[in-house]
DNA sequence: CCGTATCCATTCCGATACTG
DNA sequence: CAGTATCGGAATGGATACGG
């Protein structure tokens, strides 16, 4: 988004997807967009990004459907920025990212943030491919129909 | 990994994925390897990277632990670049790329590839964030402890 | 507090050329 | 085929300054 225009209309899903959400910052963004930010200013202490990358950032992602600016909830005069629907749908990009980094980049003594259940206070789960009857999949377990 | 070192030690394990993946090609050549490719001229057609570019991102990649280097299996003189289980892990994270882009960016007319069960020949349902006993949780459904 | 605009050093990208 | 080296143009990032 930001900087790509991609090789022209590539016909992957994901190449797709990365080119709306494919930057660090963005990623950032999102992240804290989940947690409940929707400030410029909260974005910024957040994600540590300069103003001006912000702003890019965010209007890329205004851009591309993912937030919509709306009238501050507090009654100022600015504007804050919002997941739409399609940006909610990130939900599992973001919880697999994070389940991630959570198994591989904390050493034994660290402990990272524990994403939970709200209502049950139990960790989540990790997040797994399953096929239409329930059945989990590995990589080796899927196909492409048809190629690209 | 290949760009920023990142603002130090932050906290949060999406960041620190990102910092390993979190970059427009490396994603691709993590989605190609997960498609079977195995070769620096196979990432090099499929992902439409400069040779150079490929070069460093690939040794990214293993320094990360993502992916490692081993003897061709042809046995030509040359080395192939798989994925780690570090790396098989990020199949969710492939996936859930796949299935958001799928949903969202493309035309009612286009048709993206599909991803399929190998086994039953249908298509793979959506991700679902789902709580220790099953129940599917929205990004509302979920807490930080502690927050970061 | 919310942005936009500008400046500059650094980095990245892509093409090309070159080696085994 | 599998890389490494290099080069110029472009984009990025960070700081700062400025205006609503």
């Amino acid at each position: 988004m930001v900087k790509r225009i991609c090789h022209g209309a590539t016909n992957c899903p994901v190449a797709r997807s990365l080119d709306a959400i494919g930057d660090w910052w963005s990623l950032l963004i999102i992240r804290d967009a989940f947690r409940g930010r929707r400030r410029f200013g909260a974005f910024q202490k957040s994600t540590g990004a300069a103003k001006n990358i912000l702003t890019t950032r965010l209007r890329g992602l205004v851009d591309y459907g993912v937030m919509e600016m709306v009238p501050a909830s507090d009654g100022s005069a600015y504007q804050e920025y919002v997941l739409t629907e399609k940006g909610l749908d990130l939900f599992p990009v973001v919880i697999a990212l994070w389940q991630w980094g959570e198994k591989h980049f904390f050493e034994p003594g660290e402990t990272p943030p524990v994403l939970r259940d709200r209502r049950r206070k139990k960790p989540i789960p990790e997040l797994a491919v399953l096929a239409a009857d329930g059945r989990r999949l590995r990589h080796t377990g899927t196909t492409l129909m048809p190629q690209f």
